[in-house]
DNA sequence: TTAGCCTCTTTCCAACGTCAAGATTGCGGG
DNA sequence: CCCGCAATCTTGACGTTGGAAAGAGGCTAA
């Protein structure tokens, strides 16, 4: 539906458009790299129309963040829902796959989401999806752990968000499996992702 | 020895000065707010001098990088050696509370050295940092898991290092713990160490 | 002393984000 | 039907940025 050629005057949809390439343009110049002339550049438009659907630049990448967290909260329900339900820690183990897979299909807006720019940038937009991250990661441990104290549910909370996050992120810089293959990484993805679990499921007996 | 007072036309150490200010000034104004031109301001000196010393910014950042990364490692070291040597696990523990002071005292540099744009950037001052942190915690881990196999230290080492970054990171974006006292944040920290030392040592008997 | 090199300044340029003002369009009330 | 208005987009401008180029100043070794 991309009315392209021969518009007008007006665009259309520009503000959609305008996520689009912002989008595709943080991918490939990063979060310094990134530019609103150019992305208003490659909506074809110019450089002054944006202001009229974002206040900012960082009101578009406000946006772009939020986007991002409802997609990645997806991304992990998804996964963990592929699990059989009788197999409690591989729900975990879910979780973190989705998490993971977002990651690496979006690794500079992954970054921008969780970068300390974000906090100053949105304020809320970060903080409403990690909300819903939260509740998602909380309702699993939740079931998992349903004997524990309140204590050991929120530091098996912190333990779990901790490895997967963690991991992925140091794979994405480079620091982890440099020149593994993908299958290979994968594997050591799901190795931690495994200890993580082993380490929550702990929790369960003390 | 800050001969800021009546310099002649020539500095004396712009370099270091530069090194000095642009470091302040990135934990002030964050990555995106951080800028060649006010580090040259805060220097006294004009905006294109410092390009007699690094080539671009991105070159200023590289060697912030490459410093934090030595102050990184000396911190770990520290912190694990203050602890009983017949203590294998708190070695562990202490490497990854020296991991979350520096991070905690240098947040947006921490940031910074592990960032997509640092591997950009400089594409060897991380590099080389970041081997020399593997090779501190493999030491370690060799001690620990001595009997254990090349692939499960791979493993405890992903593992460990992921938990500490991860949960470090999570608390410096606001993610873990925003409310929280620092002492409570500490203790959280702690925990997470515990829990993940607790699974590394778990490696060393199949 | 003086020649030469290193350091720093000045000046300039293209690109950026944002603001203000004008041009163009689509839409609802007469 | 059309007319005026508000929303949308363009043009142009301002101040700031990183970087290049060229000149001025000062240190040092011969």
């Amino acid at each position: 539906m991309t009315r392209s050629k021969a518009r007008g005057y007006h665009h259309g949809d520009l503000r959609e458009a305008l996520v689009a390439s912002g989008r595709k343009l943080v991918e490939e110049k990063g979060i310094r790299g990134f530019t609103l002339r150019e992305c208003a550049r490659r909506a074809e438009v110019s450089h002054a129309a944006p202001a009229h659907h974002f206040a900012s630049m960082d009101d578009l990448l406000a946006e772009l963040v939020r986007r991002g967290f409802a997609e990645l909260t997806a991304s992990m329900t998804t996964e963990a829902q592929r699990v059989a339900d009788d197999e409690p820690a591989a729900r975990l183990v879910g979780l973190g796959v989705g998490y993971m897979a977002f990651a690496a299909a979006n690794p500079t807006l992954f970054q921008l989401m969780f970068s300390r720019e974000a906090n100053h940038i949105e304020a809320k937009a970060g903080d409403e999806g990690a909300a819903s991250l939260r509740r998602l990661l909380a309702a699993v441990l939740d079931d998992v752990l349903a004997e524990a104290s309140d204590e050991d549910r929120q530091q098996a909370a912190d333990f779990a968000w901790a490895t997967m996050h963690g991991f992925i992120t140091l794979v994405l810089e480079g620091e982890i499996g440099g020149r593994d293959s993908s299958k290979a990484l994968k594997a050591r993805g799901l190795a931690a992702l495994a200890a993580m679990a082993e380490t929550v499921m702990r929790f369960a007996r003390p």
